[in-house]
DNA sequence: GCGGATTTGTTTAGTGGTTGAATTATTTGG
DNA sequence: CCAAATAATTCAACCACTAAACAAATCCGC
């Protein structure tokens, strides 16, 4: 009784050293998500901690070159002037790959969110052409003096456990093993849509909890819970392409009949010529599905709908207003992404730097070994 | 950049008593998640914390009487004998409430997830009934020396925020108050799936991912990710009932056509008179959308579908493998509820010791300051 | 232009909680 | 009956945070 086969996060024990690692994350994550650059005593009045508490912690952060101290701000009133912190943009950055049907891209992100190199090329599909193209990225950092702290890849495909690449339709792969694809740094492989929906997190300003739907030749969607990325059992949430529309319509590659594929894929979307109504209903039937199931507020529409909005929105959203229980109390609101046909990559390059943020003091103590 | 509205849960500093605290939850769930009563020894191994923290933890936990020592397990070999360790029957125990359409129910279940009391009576569904049966059940505990920590009420309908229940359908309830229902506790108020599904969490031995689904009058779903029953942003998840099944089907409550609801509702189910087919098919296409969005693995059929699993199994297994594109690597399994008719009450009762267990601290400082 | 008010940031003593080693307790086996 | 083995407790040390005093740097009023 009371015992369930994988037990929560919550299983590991908090030691002193627990403490300062979780109030560093407190720290950083308070004077990132500040708008202007906050004091000390500022952070301490956000977090609750003690000033003294927050110096220590701030001292740390800046010997790690994870915060920069600023000029002081203009500030009217009495007292000694504050010190502003800010992200340094001299800090650990992220490098962000994604190889995908008709191209593939790098980027080089810094702490504060700045694209400080950014590299596209088409065609040659293969790993070893990412590994040169992750190369030429990570040469152009180090020569502005940063350091990377890993790469993250986003793939259009199914990835499992151990990054191995389970399928990718579209590339034609079925479990690929990206290996040791940029030597010396730690690397992560995820799903295309999953790292768009984590740049948008990060660049936009969505709420906790959204969907972000990405258009490709499939359609996928990356779903964020609570602000953060919900995988699934094994990392394969979110296929949505797939949830019937119409029992009695067009035969789907997928041997089933009427997917939403069918009417709002890439080749649906060419053949309509303009006249996006049938998709737009398909996707608001499909959405007002993922609306009731999961009760979140936001649809975040990327990949080709991004640019598509205008035209696809009224007939979304009629569709969701009619099928979502909920949608009196608290409607459903449809925006474009923000990064366009970018949102993977740097979604890639953030999952990295959210890796460090979330999670400073392993950043500290890996400088601090070399 | 870098921020999101709500940020999540880690935005509260951690001091040292919140370290403290989160220790002693540890060692509670270390516990209870034992087959066999673990000794101190055992739990300081399991858990990577010192005997010595161990010790002064299990003082404090058998104090507030969450724990208590039960005699020496026979064991082979040298040493002295250890002191097992096991959830004490008189520490802290939950009030799971029920109202539903055709019965109230109550029961009174204690740390060890055995059920002390049970009370079931049909008619009358009206708040004052469910005081009264709650009273009742009260007095029961309290004659045999239970300290009742809270309690929780499961109802067949949308739970906003504050526990104002916007609306019930099949009760006929709209925008009510539940209020001070039981004098002297604290009260949750929940959706019946969703308590359901946290029943069986604690009773079966699901994986930490699943969806149960509730069959009744209408259809819902409590979605458990990760060992957390996930209550959407406004905490209107799950609804399942009218996914569409078939554009052209037939007319629905709610102004659709086709809807769930229609082939596997309750009316429905009684009309189909054996032959489950229909039913057993439009489950299977609903739930392949589910998993397929959630990646989930597992799918619990509680409600009037906990009965009926023999014959609906094989039409809803058949199209889940049809359209769930992961089921080749993943196998998804069914099964029936092993609570039944039960599942909302023992659900609501192991909430309520799902807080404690989940933050003995509080429950320590709350019994300290009686 | 000078003293007080005001706010920032640092220093220092104190406290809570964990660690690690030593100690005590209780059994089995030779 | 003593040695080996395992369980649990005690105690000094340490780490991180708190509270309060202190130092630094500015503004304001006269």
């Amino acid at each position: 009784m009371w015992h369930c086969q994988e037990v929560p996060a919550s299983l590991s024990p908090v030691r002193q050293s627990g403490v300062r690692a979780h109030n560093l994350a407190l720290v950083l994550r308070t004077v990132a998500n500040s708008a202007d650059p906050p004091s000390r005593a500022a952070v301490a009045a956000a977090t609750g901690l003690t000033r003294a508490t927050i110096s220590t912690l701030v001292d740390d952060l800046i010997a790690g070159a994870l915060l920069t101290e600023v000029g002081p701000a203009p500030r009217s009133g009495a007292g000694r002037p504050a010190a502003g912190l800010r992200l340094s943009p001299d800090g650990p950055a992220g490098l962000g790959l994604e190889i995908n049907v008709d191209y593939r891209a790098a980027c080089v992100v810094d702490l504060t969110g700045s694209v400080r190199h950014r590299l596209v090329e088409k065609g040659d599909q293969s790993l070893p052409a990412v590994a040169g193209l992750a190369h030429q990225a990570l040469l152009r950092a180090s020569s502005d003096g940063l350091t990377v702290a890993g790469a993250a890849l986003a793939v259009p495909g199914l990835v499992g456990a151990g990054g191995i690449i389970r399928v990718a339709p579209n590339l034609g792969w079925q479990d690929v093993t990206v290996g040791d694809l940029v030597p010396g740094l730690p690397l992560t492989v995820d799903n295309e849509a999953n790292l768009a929906a984590l740049g948008e997190l990060a660049a936009g300003d969505p709420p906790a909890s959204f969907v972000y739907v990405s258009g490709e030749i499939g359609i996928g969607a990356g779903i964020v819970l609570g602000g953060e990325l919900y995988r699934g059992v094994r990392g394969w949430s979110g296929e949505i392409g797939h949830i019937p529309i119409d029992p009695g319509g067009p035969p789907c590659r997928c041997g089933a009949r009427g997917c939403l594929e069918q009417y709002a894929g890439q080749e649906a979307i060419a053949r309509a010529a303009g006249d996006l109504t049938v998709a737009g209903t398909a996707l608001g039937t499909a959405l007002a599905t993922v609306v009731n199931l999961l009760d979140i507020d936001t649809v975040v529409l990327g990949g080709i709908y991004a640019p598509l909005v205008p035209q696809l929105h009224d007939a979304i959203q009629a569709e969701i207003s009619r099928r979502v229980l909920t949608a009196d109390w608290s409607p459903v609101r449809l925006r474009a992404a923000t990064l366009g046909a970018d949102a993977a990559v740097r979604g890639a390059a953030g999952a990295v730097l959210r890796g460090v943020l979330d999670d400073p003091a392993a950043w500290l103590s890996r400088i601090q070994a070399v």
